[in-house]
DNA sequence: CATCTATTACACTCTAAGGT
DNA sequence: ACCTTAGAGTGTAATAGATG
């Protein structure tokens, strides 16, 4: 599916509340599972849960929780950066990443998780599409990042303390941790270039609030 | 310096894919 | 057929930072 026809089908249900489009199981398991709404997000639109890379054949769905007004509530998951420590670590080419592929074409869903769970609603969308010119700014903020993501990644390993990479920022984009206990032990990160382990858990590519602010700003 | 707010690190659930 | 891992989604406690 390509992103426009899944841009299409939201902004039909936008506005609208999760009790008038969701069943009553379907409602439970948001409640019960904390990250049920971007699964049935996904399902409503017509696309199959995977982990591959890509949710649509041109771009990729990005759904976030945010007030009434769509003011954004918490930092937005891009994806995890064990499988391409090395080429973060060697600095390969922004616009070759799996990064690059990952933001290049977002839609963007704002979620408004106000009240009682039946009142939620997803707000309308808004499409970056990285090569248009009206997004040229923000090319050039990414790619900055990217590098400098880079950068502290290293500096953290060569020259930190516990020689693991730790929080690195850019303006939108944010290296943090994001692991989760599998019996007891997280899973840390190898680097084929340095030989070792260079993190004791796994870490995540985030946008920060700010990418939402200047994107709504544009629009 | 006490209190409020934002950020960071960690926690949790589910599914697909791949290995045995 | 079963188990493990990675990746998608999130929530929240504790700390760091801002503010009066």
């Amino acid at each position: 599916m390509y992103l426009e026809e899944a841009r299409n089908k939201l902004n039909r249900i936008a506005g609208i509340k999760f009790s008038d489009i969701f069943s009553e199981e379907q409602m439970e398991m948001i409640i019960k599972n904390k990250g049920k709404t971007g699964q049935l997000l996904e399902l409503t639109l017509g696309l199959n849960l995977s982990s591959s890379n890509m949710d649509f054949a041109d771009g990729e769905l990005k759904s976030n929780k945010c007030d009434s007004n769509g003011k954004p509530l918490e930092t937005v998951f891009i994806k995890q950066i064990s499988s391409m420590i090395d080429d973060l670590i060697q600095q390969k080419e922004f616009k070759e990443t799996e990064l690059y592929s990952k933001i290049s074409n977002i839609l963007y869903v704002p979620v408004c998780k106000v009240g009682n769970p039946n009142n939620w609603m997803f707000l309308p969308s808004i499409h970056i599409d990285l090569n248009e010119p009206k997004y040229a700014s923000l090319y050039s903020i990414w790619e900055n990042d990217y590098y400098s993501i880079c950068k502290q990644l290293v500096e953290h390993i060569e020259n930190g303390r516990d020689g693991y990479i730790h929080t690195s920022n850019g303006r939108h984009i944010q290296v943090r941790s994001k692991d989760s206990k599998n019996n007891g032990k997280y899973h840390p990160i190898y680097s084929n270039t340095y030989g070792r382990y260079i993190s004791n858990k796994n870490y995540a590519f985030y946008f920060k609030k700010e990418f939402v602010y200047d994107i709504q700003n544009l629009n």
